[in-house]
DNA sequence: TCTGTTATTGCAATCACTTGCAGTTGCGAG
DNA sequence: CTCGCAACTGCAAGTGATTGCAATAACAGA
């Protein structure tokens, strides 16, 4: 966590954004609360330390984050969540376990084949960094007993 | 669309569920209007052969189908569509465009290595009838001058 | 056909998120 | 340092989706 919220406040102010304190806190949040953090988690931090803000704010400052590619959001199917933007060289997509709704990473790599082909067959030029898949983790697969199949 | 929906009403009673008069609007609904379809699309519709009908039981409806597989939801970031299940020999996916907002399906296919690289690397068994990429559309990419980077 | 059980419905309240607006404030120009 | 403008915020109202609950109705069993 080397103060990647500050860098990103800086690349905020060169797009031409203002550099507000609220801007600063929710960044300041998702980077205290380490990645993977729901909205109202993100409002009652920053509620913390200042008690005017509003869920507005925090939409309205996600929704531009967002738009800027600085953070990234994981549609879980129960609440999205939010993550600074990694390294270029860090590029990875989401799983989200649909038991226990546990997000995990994997490797951008791993989707690059299907981007290809989805060009190639027909012209669709995928945005996988807002790419998520849903199923059951290692663990909730292996009590449910299941295989490959579904 | 040769009673797709009666056949999943069918099913709908099979698997020990009631059926009723509303969940046969519902389905015939889809039917009627040709897949990919909204929930306000699906209520208006219902509502003129029923009026008494409400939006919550369009919204139960459609979560007890999905959670049955009959029907796919297509998570397109502003508002779900929904489309009836199709044969087993026509499994796809879906491909939504965000300038445009329309849905294109491609085969199920294609998605098949992701889906079995995940599983054998994380063990991840990913449920791919949930699975939507977003992206550009080749007519909204050409208009863009956009190329297969992003 | 009638009856009892319980899933399902319709309504209203609630929750989650978005938007309109008037006041505030960041920040560049002077 | 001060000024002025437009971006931004906080509030409150609005929209879309979900949930609790009492009344209703599907359907199995008699």
């Amino acid at each position: 966590m080397a103060r990647r919220d500050i860098e990103i406040l800086e690349r905020l102010k060169a797009q031409g954004h203002r550099l507000t304190p609220q801007r600063g806190m929710v960044l300041s949040a998702i980077a205290g609360l380490g990645g993977h953090v729901g909205v109202d988690q993100i409002f009652q931090r920053v509620r913390e330390v200042y008690p005017y803000m509003d869920v507005a704010t925090v939409y309205r400052t996600l929704q531009l984050l967002k738009r800027l590619h600085l953070v990234t959001e994981i549609v879980t199917g129960s609440g999205a969540q939010y993550e600074l933007v990694r390294q270029e060289t860090d590029r990875h997509h989401h799983m989200v376990c649909e038991q226990c709704g546990t997000t995990f990473d994997f490797p951008a790599s791993y989707a690059e084949s299907l981007r290809g082909e989805l060009t190639r067959a027909f012209g669709f030029v995928a945005h996988l960094d807002h790419f998520t898949v849903s199923g059951l983790c290692a663990a909730c697969a292996g009590k449910q007993g299941v295989s490959t199949g579904g």
